[in-house]
DNA sequence: ATTTGTAGTGTAAACGTTTACATTTATCAA
DNA sequence: TTGATAAATGTAAACGTTTACACTACAAAT
């Protein structure tokens, strides 16, 4: 690779004002200009990012991190294509951190991002009190929380209303007459769930209801986990007549379930899901979803990371936004 | 953050001394290793791997690039984490380009990586003569190409029998009695879908059946193409009596136009997708589909892409995996 | 006692940039 | 013409590492 060393001796001038060149300082000569830019396209030089990022490490080579717990969640997917279509845009890099809900692995990246000498993180954190990322933030280091937010410190945050999601989810379920209704959930560490959950309790109570705890159900925010307690809820000696599921991966894995074992949704059991899915329509049948809106989501973080590089002594930010009730065909009356 | 010299000034040795400890050179006394290391969770130093990496740059930092087409497509998603499987287990970190299928974005995120002096690349070419990924092998730069190879240059490449998943899916359409199958392929300048064509066309040829050009389909490999592109071949008048969709997203699309005019499937029509998703059982009906196994796709690419980095001078290697027919509800025979 | 070897450590250059500061050259007023 | 000022360019230090080489101490060999 050729460096501005080669450039320098290939237009006869230094390497000073070849490295103004690329940076477009004004104070170069328009001949000068042009005939170091004759040898830069001459010898295909591209700058070292890796350079760049050591010597000036205030946003010159605009890399940014995104941590998201799991990038099989369709969701998730969403949050990404929102970040990089900001980034892109304003030719930031992203390198993204997929972390699988392992706290080790999320430590793991957050370390390395670090000494990556990020100028910028997006992250999910695995539950409220995550002391790595509070270590960022205290660093003066911008941070976007996607999703969940931090507990214990003052942090800009762009999430969903999950306790009005998961409300209406329920209050449209006890509308039609349900009384017994599952909730297959993620890991109760996880603050969405624990949002999600009190939205679910606050329906019933609405309705009069008793909150029961022996149906709900967390483990994994995964396909085999909501395969499993679907499983489980499904034996259940009287059977709930309907299912909330958390997550995305939770519903799909659900279906599985009670496909496997012929039961008829929504006649024998509605089931709603939270998270949309652009593919919700086609599944048997078409799911009754809360729909988040994922894109906006990373590109709104990706925004508001940008404006706390620009100034970091911002007033932090809580975006919260709206979820919505997509109903479909596989919630049903009953009785 | 603390570097070297702080930790060198606290435990009172060089700079150097501390670089070799952290190095495990095995030339320092033991004393001299237990003071620096306590000096470095005192101080919580890290190495900063931007140095590291503009200093050495043979594989200290271990950093792998990844450039995919599409995030949203989840056979893409699961080469990811097949990719991230391997890296995490070797201590690799992957810095993940999302190219979205445009030609532009490959290469910015081409000359990203080559400028973050990235240890090895698995890229998916977004066609076969990809200018900018030549370039880079020629350069020495571990290269490993997935899902498709590049046809100028010798590469590593692990991809799938695309003609022969193709084959047989129609094969076992033909079987059934269909004759008229309307093949929905995404953009023919990917090799991918080049050589699922020539498996439609061998097929046809076995059962004696004419090529009827007017029965493929190619535009983009997403969501939108696919409801597009069904809705055409849904009113062609004599219209088909099965669909071979070139992928997920592509398949995805149809089976929601073909929901939104109530047409049953596979009464009145089936359909085979290329790519499998664990979810496919729970469409309406189960889908019928070519399973690639993309984790491990992904798993073999780190795995050789490593083998290239320790010995560059290795013969190229072509890895092609079997695709698997998973029969489910989607097709059924005909009259 | 001198040499040789070895273990442990330090010094300084290098990686490819950016940038404060110094220097040179051109421009212009007096 | 001179001096002052501005414009253009160059020099060298710095970013945080790694590493070749030099050096010191001391043990062993002569």
């Amino acid at each position: 690779m050729s460096n501005l060393k080669a450039v320098a001796e290939h237009s006869k001038v230094s390497i000073a004002t070849v490295s103004r060149v690329i940076n477009n300082d004004p104070k170069v000569s328009k001949v000068t200009v042009l005939k170091v830019q004759a040898s830069i396209s001459a010898l295909e030089y591209k700058p070292n990012r890796v350079a760049q990022r050591l010597r000036s490490s205030k946003g010159k080579t605009k890399l940014l991190g995104l941590i998201i717990p799991d990038i099989q969640n369709p969701f998730f997917v969403d949050v990404v294509r929102g970040v990089e279509d900001y980034a892109y845009q304003h030719n930031f890099a992203v390198m993204i951190g997929n972390f699988g809900q392992d706290e080790k692995k999320e430590k793991l990246y957050l370390d390395i991002f670090q000494s990556e000498n990020i100028d910028g993180l997006i992250v999910a954190p695995i539950h409220g009190k995550d002391k790595g990322i509070e270590n960022l933030v205290k660093k003066d280091i911008p941070v976007v929380c996607i999703d969940r937010g931090l507990t214990e410190i003052d942090v800009d945050v762009v999430k969903v209303d999950n306790e009005n999601g998961a409300f209406n989810a329920i209050d449209h379920l006890l509308s039609m007459g349900h009384k017994r209704i599952a909730f297959i959930s993620g890991n109760f560490k996880i603050p969405t769930y624990i949002e999600r959950l009190s939205g679910y309790k606050r329906a019933l109570d609405k309705y009069g209801i008793a909150y029961d705890e022996s149906l709900v159900f967390a483990r994994n925010s995964d396909y085999k986990s909501g395969f499993e307690i679907a499983n489980k809820i499904l034996e259940l000696e009287n059977r709930p007549t309907a299912i909330f599921s958390g997550n995305n991966l939770l519903t799909l894995g659900a279906l599985e379930a009670i496909h496997a074992k012929d039961i008829n949704i929504p006649e024998e059991i509605s089931i709603i899901g939270f998270d949309d899915m652009p593919w919700s329509i086609s599944l048997n049948p078409p799911l009754t979803a809360v729909r988040q809106p994922g894109f906006d989501m990373g590109k709104k973080a990706a925004e508001m990371l940008y404006e706390r590089m620009v100034d970091p002594s911002k007033k932090k930010e809580k975006v919260i936004l709206k979820t919505e009730l997509m109903i479909r065909k596989s919630t049903a009356r009953i009785e």
